[in-house]
DNA sequence: ATGGTCGCGCAGCGA
C-alpha cells in the first residue's frame, strides 16, 4: 500500500498539480492539508474520476485537512473527539483506510515563542497525544501524517543557527513530537535515512529552493507495528518544482 | 534588488 502526504497551500490553485500527481504517483491513501476550502468547495467528484472516495474536514480560507483513499474509507472521525470544546480550526481527520488508521493532520504553525498561537499549538500536540493514548493502540496498524510544523532536529533544518528563537525548532515543540514518539510513534523517514539536508518545506520568497533552504516538517508518523511493513520512502521534491508549486513537496511511503 | 513569494480576497495578514 502507498500512503502520501502533502500540504498543498489551497487545493483550488492547487487541484491541476494535485490530479495529474495523483495520476503518476498512483497513492492508495493521499492525506491533504492546507486545503483552504469549504467542504462545500471540495472537488470530490474530481477525485472520484480518479478512482478515489474523499473525507474533507474544512472552514475555507484557511486550514482543511482531507484524506483520499481507492483502498476504502470508513469511521471518518472529524476533529479531537475527545468530549471536549471543539477545536475551532479544521486542522484533523481521521479514516481507516485498507486496514490502517489513518490521520491527516495540520498542526497550528505557532507564528512566534510568545504568541497565543504558540501555546495553542503545544496544547494542540497534547491534545493529539491524549487523543492517541485514550482512543488508539500503540500495536494496531496507525498513521499520523501531514504538516506537524515542526522539525524534529537540527538535521531537518537547513541552518541551526537561522532558527535560534524560532518555531519549529523549540524545545517544548520537539518535547511534545517526543512525546507521540514515547506512546509508540515512529518517524518513518528516519527509518530509513540519517541524512540532514532532507526537505519538505522551502520558504517561497527568496529563492529558497534554488537555494537548498528548506525544513523537513511534514512527517509519516506511525505504530512499531506498520513501520515494521515500511519499505521506501521519500520525499517527492520533484513536486516543488515547476509552475505554481506548493511551498511542500509531498513525502510518499510505502508499506507492503 | 535596502527586498525578495505565495494565497486569500481586495487591505493586509498568515505562512
Amino acid at each position: 500500500m502507498r500512503i502520501a502526504t502533502w500540504n498543498v497551500n489551497s487545493l483550488k490553485a492547487r487541484l491541476p498539480r494535485v490530479e495529474e500527481w495523483v495520476a503518476t504517483v498512483q497513492p492508495d491513501v493521499l492525506c491533504l492539508q492546507e486545503t483552504k476550502l469549504t467542504d462545500a468547495a471540495f472537488p470530490g467528484l474530481s477525485f472520484q474520476s480518479l478512482g478515489y472516495e474523499s473525507a474533507h474536514h474544512g472552514q475555507g480560507q484557511w486550514n482543511g485537512v482531507a484524506v483520499l483513499s481507492r483502498v476504502g474509507l470508513e469511521d471518518v472521525v472529524v476533529g479531537f473527539d475527545d468530549g471536549e470544546e471543539e477545536d475551532p480550526e479544521a486542522r484533523l481527520l481521521w479514516a481507516t483506510c485498507g486496514g490502517v488508521r489513518v490521520a491527516s493532520v495540520y498542526v497550528p504553525n505557532g507564528r512566534a515563542l510568545d504568541h497565543d498561537h504558540y501555546r495553542y499549538k503545544l496544547a494542540w500536540l497534547e491534545r493529539l497525544a491524549g487523543v492517541l493514548r485514550d482512543r488508539s493502540e500503540p500495536d494496531a496498524a496507525l498513521a499520523v501524517c501531514g504538516d506537524f510544523n515542526i522539525a524534529p532536529d537540527d538535521r531537518d533544518v537547513y541552518d541551526p543557527a537561522d532558527f535560534v528563537g524560532a518555531t519549529h525548532v523549540s524545545e517544548p515543540e520537539r518535547a511534545a513530537l517526543a512525546r507521540l514518539e514515547a506512546w509508540g510513534l515512529v518517524d518513518v523517514f528516519r527509518r530509513h535515512y540519517d541524512a540532514g539536508g532532507l526537505f519538505s518545506w522551502w520558504d517561497y520568497r527568496a529563492g529558497n529552493f534554488h537555494k537548498g533552504k528548506g525544513m523537513r516538517i511534514d512527517l509519516i508518523l506511525a505504530t512499531a507495528p506498520l513501520a515494521a511493513r515500511s519499505t521506501a520512502i521519500l520525499i517527492d521534491r520533484n513536486a516543488r518544482k515547476g509552475k505554481q508549486p506548493s511551498d511542500h513537496a509531498p513525502v510518499v511511503w510505502d508499506v507492503a
